[in-house]
RNA sequence: GGGCUCGUAGCUCAGCUGGAUAGAGCACCUCCCUUCUAAGGAGGCGGUCAUAGGUUCGAAUCCUAUCGGGCUCACCA
């Protein structure tokens, strides 16, 4: 039972034995650090069942608590605050409760149907991954270990938006003006390459545009009857009918698109347990559209286009189907949700990690699905995030204002490199075990700086101002992780004894309070799909190991169990810090 | 125009289902390495929580309106 739960117990007790009352609930608080005290009970809502004055009843409350709960050492109160000192011995207890814990904070996943699916990164395919792919990709991926640790099954997947007329730019401007250059003779990673074919088809397009504008053209004509824009579409209308030599393009210059991706999500350090692909998915939404127009979810207009009737829910009408039978966007999603929950009927929910431009466009969705009748749609659930925008303003592919996703982890672990060589703290390791710290610090720097923020808000990225490695940072944590490493390796004695009778230091007694806080942490993080909450706790968590270190001496500690009892607990510290890293995909050096 | 969302220190962000004098980091200013890693610590400066009303014993937090930023309302994805 937690401490919590024993005081808010013994309060409704107290309240009951007092004044004959029955509390409902009781509201808890950390005790700031202005008062004395650990646990803070909150009069005021009480004064809805006792009349009276709510320092009085305070006083009543704490005498009442101070006498019945051994927990409980004394108490003040201050105005309407009841503010409870809790005895050492209960910290002490716990901590030798969980410090031999290698699993502390994470729940077991149990049960049938307790699984959900996180889909995250789906690019497409025709242009290489930039800062806006990897802020989706580390909340996706870091959710996805949260909720496992929170106690579920999880399965990552993406959807992989491989064709639609944006490929057929690059391939056209490939076979163009490619002179058939491949990754292996160019040397290019192949989504660069790839992505270098979609600038090029652009650039194109515009000067056929200026020549049709200059002959007499109106801007909108010009726009639609470009030569070249024709031509891809041409090419579509043939992938799409199946013609041998436009697929054997595709096929080749996804190929390359594909490995060029997968070097990335090596580098960053994430996975997918499967993947669904829009070429395969784009026909499957067409079956269970026919299905939705024999039960009234659908109707058809005259022109053969099909629609979706949300104006009951304050929506507008929807298209699910062209009058050409042709499918669009919510037509692949409504096939791919119900192909995925077919290929994992143990999936009990399914959380989408796309940015918030498609807010609507998900709300749509999920009430389509709805309305066709699947249980599992109330189970499904939107990622949105905010976008990740320059000082310049949003970030386009086609006019080459991205960020590249592999030219800032190159920079970042070129900037920790500079940094960490200054310090020269990693004498002894070989140039291969420095690199690998340079690119950890360097990832967790990047990682971290993005996870921090609330997913819901939007991210001011200024490259001209590189990322902090100081303060609420990755590094900073990183750096302590690795602090308490040169503890552990210091200490020459026997960790593994139970040490009870000590006097904890203000700086232990609040170290252990932050730790007791990890598992609702993970708990909520997991509900709230925010890794931001973490992040926070996390530097917490580590804001107060530094100031234990600096201001308590461990192996100047008087007693011998007292030194005994601080390595203990910087080594409980330094697994926590790890284990939260690794919930948000970070990874901790041994030495920084 | 309709809908959604955000607005907290010069900058970047916390602030749990309403609770004590609104907290961190960066930047700026003082101190602290003959002692466990100074990517650190101790302290200072800095806020009318966009604005105006309302609900409440109590509001940055909830409600309404206004102002300002973003997104969205395609037979694009």
């Amino acid at each position: 039972m937690s401490l919590q739960q024993i005081i808010s117990d013994k309060v409704k007790v107290a309240v009951d034995k007092l004044y004959g009352a029955n509390l409902e609930s009781v509201e808890l608080q950390a005790t700031r650090k202005e008062f004395e005290g650990d646990v803070t009970v909150v009069v005021f809502p009480m004064l809805r069942v006792v009349k009276g004055n709510p320092v009085q009843i305070g006083e009543a409350i704490g005498a009442y608590l101070t006498e019945n709960v051994s927990e409980v050492l004394s108490f003040n109160v201050v105005k309407g605050f009841l503010n409870l000192v809790i005895s050492d011995s209960y910290y002490i207890n716990f901590f030798n409760g969980i410090k031999e814990d290698s699993q502390y904070g994470f729940v077991t996943p149990s049960g049938d149907n307790n699984s959900v699916m996180v889909e995250y990164s789906s690019p497409n395919t025709n242009k290489p991954l930039h800062l806006g792919h990897i802020r989706n990709i580390l909340l996706g991926f870091s959710v996805a270990e949260i909720i496992k640790a929170s106690g579920k099954k999880v399965y990552k997947t993406q959807i992989i938006n491989d064709r639609g007329i944006h490929i057929c730019k690059s391939m056209l401007a490939w076979k163009k003006y490619g002179n058939q250059e491949t990754p292996e003779s160019t040397g290019l990673k192949g989504d660069k390459l790839v992505g270098n074919y979609y600038v090029k088809f652009d650039q194109v397009y515009k000067e056929e545009i200026a020549e049709l504008i200059a002959k007499g053209k109106t801007e909108d004509e010009a726009k639609k009857k470009a030569p070249f824009l024709l031509e891809a579409q041409e090419m579509l209308r043939k992938w799409e009918s199946g013609d041998a030599e436009v697929v054997k393009l595709w096929e080749m210059m996804n190929g390359w698109v594909y490995s060029g991706f997968e070097q990335t999500y090596k580098t960053i350090g994430v996975d997918f347990d499967s993947y669904y692909y829009e070429s395969n998915t784009y026909l499957l939404g067409k079956d269970n559209i026919e299905d939705g127009l024999n039960n009234g979810v659908f109707f058809k207009k005259e022109d053969g286009s099909v629609w979706c009737d949300l104006t009951d829910e304050g929506l507008d009408e929807k298209l699910v189907l062209r009058s050409d039978g042709t499918a669009v966007y919510m037509t692949q999603d409504i096939g791919t949700a119900i192909q995925r929950s077919k290929d994992k009927p143990d999936v009990g929910g399914m959380i989408y990690t796309v940015g918030n431009e498609q807010d609507y466009h998900f709300k749509v969705l999920f009430l389509i699905l709805k309305k066709l009748g699947y249980e599992w749609a109330k189970n499904l659930h939107h990622l949105s995030y905010g976008m990740v925008d320059l000082p310049s303003g949003k970030m386009k592919s086609r006019e080459g204002t991205v960020v590249d996703a592999d030219d800032l982890i190159d920079e970042m672990t070129k900037t920790a490199s500079e940094i960490s060589e200054d310090l020269g703290k990693l004498e002894g390791y070989t140039e291969k075990e420095k690199e690998a710290v340079y690119k950890k610090i360097g990832l967790g720097a990047l990682k971290y700086y993005i996870l921090k923020v609330d997913p819901k808000k939007r991210i001011l990225f200024n490259p001209e101002e590189s990322v902090d490695f100081q303060g609420n940072t990755g590094p900073f944590i990183q750096y302590t992780y690795a602090r308490i490493q040169a503890i552990m390796r210091k200490a020459n004695f026997e960790l593994n004894q139970v040490v009870v009778d000590i006097e904890l230091h203000q700086k232990e007694k609040e170290l252990i309070k932050q730790l007791e806080l990890y598992p609702e942490t993970i708990q909520n993080a997991a509900n709230e799909l925010s890794p931001a909450i973490l992040a926070n706790y996390t530097y917490d968590l580590v804001k107060s190991y530094n100031s234990f270190f600096q201001n308590v001496s461990i192996f100047g500690a008087d007693a011998e169990h007292e030194k005994v009892f601080r390595v203990q607990l910087s080594g409980l510290v330094g697994n926590v810090i790890k284990s939260a890293f690794s919930l948000l995909g970070i990874q901790v050096p041994k030495r920084m």
